[in-house]
DNA sequence: TATATTTGCATCGTGAACGATATAAATGAC
DNA sequence: GTCATTTATATCGTTCACGATGCAAATATA
């Protein structure tokens, strides 16, 4: 009984429970305005800088196109954003905001907050918060790296 | 320009993402079996300790049964488990491993290890894995605790 | 300038997650 | 014992993720 196989051993599985139960958090603010936490993300990208083709969104979620542009096409049924080819390059569909996506940014402003404040507690300080980012931007980095090099 | 919106400042998204790449690490360990992920998991519970009521399965995983419930199925199909109505308990659906389910576990051993070493770096020393786990652990407390009161 | 390759996006199929709801068995109240 | 409530599981619908594949526009090569 060496335990390698401890529920309670693996790191995968808590990064796996952590994140559903932290993406569950945002439920019910984003449910308010008909979002989900991947459409979130994506507004996240696209307030960032507006007018994006679908493989930089996809890029910077870190995520395929096959997963972004079925996202896309329903924010798009929603009037949150509006898809169009682009111009100096056909290929690309440029991701431009509509008026309500923008307006949705005001909207949500209190949410990261509300959000980051409830999951603090003692093992997870505001202090470590930085500690806790430098591990995880590590483990993606690390994990990115070694998919590049198969 | 708070950047309270940044995708880099959010705690959700490293989890989101690092969740999502270390379990694509696993693919091709599990996939030579024709396991998922979450597969896998259900198996780690169910070596831990066979014949399980899916409720069992469910609260070890933090899983709700109607996520549980067609895991086990498509399990079953591949002739991994056998789920039967338990005796004492007619609601209840045991769960219990075939000899291919407990054949799986020596054909996986190698498995933790290979991909808990591909995920350290110099962000991440065994070292401080420890540190990792206690915050994750911290995180995953306090959003249970918080579900539970509303 | 033909042709080959790459790039950007989309389509398809499968398997999770999860909110909402349903059903039957067990338990509790009276 | 009868009826209400709770519990254990299942069903349904929607939205991701993602591997595999397709297709057209752009680019590289001959």
């Amino acid at each position: 009984m060496d335990g390698r196989f401890n529920l309670d051993n693996q790191l995968c599985f808590r990064l796996y429970t952590a994140s559903r139960l932290i993406t569950q958090s945002y439920h019910p603010f984003l449910a308010e305005f008909g979002l989900t936490y991947p459409q979130y993300l994506v507004l996240l990208v696209l307030w960032e800088k507006d007018e994006q083709p679908v493989n930089d969104i996809a890029k910077r979620l870190m995520l395929e196109t096959n997963t972004v542009t079925p996202l896309l096409k329903r924010m798009e049924t929603e009037g949150i954003l509006t898809r169009s080819k682009g111009k100096k390059d056909a290929r690309q569909m440029i991701v431009t905001l509509t008026k309500k996506g923008c307006t949705l940014k005001e909207e949500l402003l209190h949410v990261p907050e509300a959000v980051g404040s409830a999951v603090l507690c003692e093992s997870l300080t505001p202090e470590r918060v930085p500690e806790l980012f430098a591990m995880l931007d590590g483990l993606i980095g690390q994990l990115k790296e070694n998919q590049s090099n198969p």
